[in-house]
DNA sequence: AGTGATGGGTAGTGTTACTATCCGATAGTG
DNA sequence: CACTATCGGATAGTAACACTACCCATCACT
């Protein structure tokens, strides 16, 4: 197979109803298009470059595949199902929460309490405060400029497609991958933004121990 | 205890090494300062938040105890465990690592090729590929100007910190509780933005089906 | 002296993402 | 037309992981 998944798993993937089934010719024989190909391969980007489960992938692309369903409600399912890929079920506390909030309304944005990015932002605030950093206004600024910027592309790119079945794929596609683009990303302008602060070092040389 | 995990966990942790032994008064007693509940605290920050697998922790936290590491080997750690975290042992292919290579040297960017951001990033770029949509240069300068945006804010943070200590563990924090943020921040700025570029429809309405 | 907690160690549990095997039926081959 | 290799589908098993429950010897406290 060339896309990255034994058969096993493929089969496995069906019965977990991430992949319909394929249009059967006999009891004992399917027809399996490019279109299940090219679904297999979106299943492990979301899963392995994604992190998101096999349970949450299954919930996204249900949402992706029901004709009925608005594509505003795709999206909200692909945040949701990346806010559980992390953080579990802690509960942030209430002053961070309400930091981020202050934030939010500082940049402008007109936020829903349901977006699950509130706890994702606020449990990571909670980590700073778990060694005792304060994290400045500025910082927080900082990320809240950059988040706004990505978020910018990400509407972009969405006008690139005007199918509805292609905005939603890409909208989960977009939604799940921005994360670990941005994430990549940031690595290597940490980096750049190391060695110039610190010059002599780099940030990421390869670790011989 | 206050520190979100219960004492079964907390030896556990000290099995796995992420956590010193006490100071032991006798064979069955040890003093647990309040460095011990910090330490417990940051650990689950790291797990919790940030997704680290218990051993990529482990290494992290080693290189933090360790006081003849430099600063620049706890975060080469740092990006390390944070690229194991998601990816797995999963290969971009090589037409995404060259096009993140000309991102960075378009960024101006001086990157080492053991960066793991680049692995992360190109995998990220694979699954747009997965789906046949083309990423737009424009969709990738943005991210790269939102990950400068970003990266700067990290090592300013740094600045507040002058001890070895101090800097080693707020560098593992930035680095990996970083990505959460962000993550966090694009969901709310992505509701504004899908907001006014589609009236109406709140990006992220709960789901109630 | 007695009781209950503590540190330390071993073994077990629940979850997740596969993976190996089995089965009946059928497609292709000689 | 027989025969074997392969397929779809289902069941059960596996490996990794993050705990968690239990046991035991020792010790603090009354």
């Amino acid at each position: 197979m060339a896309t990255g998944a034994s058969v096993a798993t493929v089969k496995y993937y069906r019965r977990e109803g991430l992949l319909p089934a394929g249009v059967k010719t006999s009891p004992n024989q399917a027809q399996y298009s490019a279109e299940h190909v090219r679904r297999v391969r979106l299943i492990r980007a979301l899963l392995e470059t994604g992190g998101l489960s096999v349970a949450a992938a299954g919930r996204v692309l249900g949402r992706v595949d029901d004709e009925g369903a608005p594509v505003e409600h795709v999206f909200a399912e692909a945040q949701h199902a990346m806010g559980d890929a992390s953080a579990s079920n802690a509960v942030p506390s209430a002053g961070s929460v309400e930091r981020i909030g202050e934030l939010a309304a500082r940049a402008g944005w007109a936020v829903s309490d349901a977006n699950p990015g509130i706890v994702q932002a606020a449990l990571a605030l909670d980590g700073f405060a778990a060694i005792d950093a304060t994290v400045s206004d500025a910082y927080l600024s900082g990320y809240a400029a950059a988040a706004a910027v990505a978020a910018g592309a990400d509407m972009d790119l969405l006008d690139s497609r005007d199918d509805r079945a292609g905005v939603a794929e890409l909208m989960v596609v977009g939604t799940v991958l921005g994360d670990p683009l941005f994430a990549g990303l940031r690595r290597l302008a940490q980096e750049q933004a190391s060695s110039r602060a610190r010059p002599g070092g780099a940030g990421s040389r390869a670790v011989d121990a």
